[in-house]
DNA sequence: CATCGTGTTCAGTCTTGACAAAACAAACCG
DNA sequence: CGGTTTGTTTTGTCAAGACTGAACACGATG
């Protein structure tokens, strides 16, 4: 209960000076909104987007209920789009022993970047299977082969490459989580 | 006006066998079909999907109202998607002289692939906009200073080698669009 | 000029999915 | 037991946008 529980904001307390909080806060609210865009292309709720920034922003986990109240969307889509990350593995529901509540905290995320790889990937089977079926083709080698061999290229290196900065991410900052997946 | 008027397929003319043929066409079948899924998550129409995976599939362009029977979609999505990926610069409009219809062929597309690469800058840079008003704080360098730097790293750098990818295959087979973009 | 061929635009339908309010479930508390 | 707190599920509403048929524009052609 020695969290923060009237003020809407996550509650940094000792700011440096009222201008900066609350351009800070500007700031916070714009970076939230931009995640909320960004997922939506990524065909997830906007709410999930909006979630994963602000825990992106909350150095601690964050109540359930705070989470509607900052976000001014109402419980049930919190209780969703919660359960929707969490299963992609993007947060992490947490508890606490006395505290019948829920926290959320967000992963170091691979979960959301895994997903972009995959997408990839599966561009990259999709023209190899087409790929395949032609290979029969007298007149293969011909301009459409090409084609799908580009394409087949570019998603493979660009999966691959992904994936190595994905690796090398994790090395890097080692081992920040157990990462049952 | 020597292209395949009466067959609904590309009339891959003197195939091997009949039953190689039919296979061929499912597989372009799931090929095109796979292509609507896979624009529809990038935020594009799944019949724009549908004719890059046509077209793609097609050596020689291709006329309007095949488009439209091949697909069994309104001639009216055709027109409207047509220009859609025309101005996206992925598919290009040829006419022929002493012919009024249109004609449409793939563009070695680089213009789809730029529109990824763009997504990725816009992320990071969101992210780098944020830390630049995190900064002025005192405690920076905390947690969320973490999150966002790693943010940023991932997507800089995947940015980064995308567009490298691009150069090289660009290189690669050098030359086969002026490009005026 | 009437008509046809070709592509575009407009107006309407239909689907999809996000979101919220309310009903619900379950754990806790008195 | 009731009543409260906390999160979930269900149900309905609403908006976005894909797609279509029909009207339209406009050049070619007899």
């Amino acid at each position: 209960m020695t969290v923060s529980e009237p003020t809407p904001l996550p509650d940094r307390s000792a700011e440096p000076t009222a201008a900066a909080d609350l351009s800070l806060h500007a700031a916070e609210e714009r970076f939230i909104e931009a995640m909320g865009l960004m997922h939506e292309e990524d065909r997830l709720p906007r709410i999930a987007g909006r979630l994963v920034g602000l825990l992106i922003l909350s150095p601690d986990p964050v109540r359930f209920d705070h989470l509607a109240e900052r976000l001014r969307v109402s419980r049930a889509s919190i209780s969703t789009n919660t359960r929707l990350l969490e299963n992609m593995g993007v947060i992490q529901r947490v508890t606490r022993p006395g505290d019948r509540r829920d926290y959320f905290q967000i992963n170091q995320e691979p979960g959301l970047l895994l997903r972009i790889v995959d997408r990839f990937r599966a561009r990259q089977a999709s023209a190899e299977e087409m790929k395949q079926a032609l290979l029969p083709e007298p007149g293969a080698g011909g301009i459409v082969a090409e084609r799908l061999d580009w394409f087949i290229r570019f998603y493979s290196t660009l999966a691959d490459s992904l994936n190595s900065v994905l690796a090398a991410m994790a090395s890097r900052d080692g081992n920040s989580r157990p990462d049952p997946a």
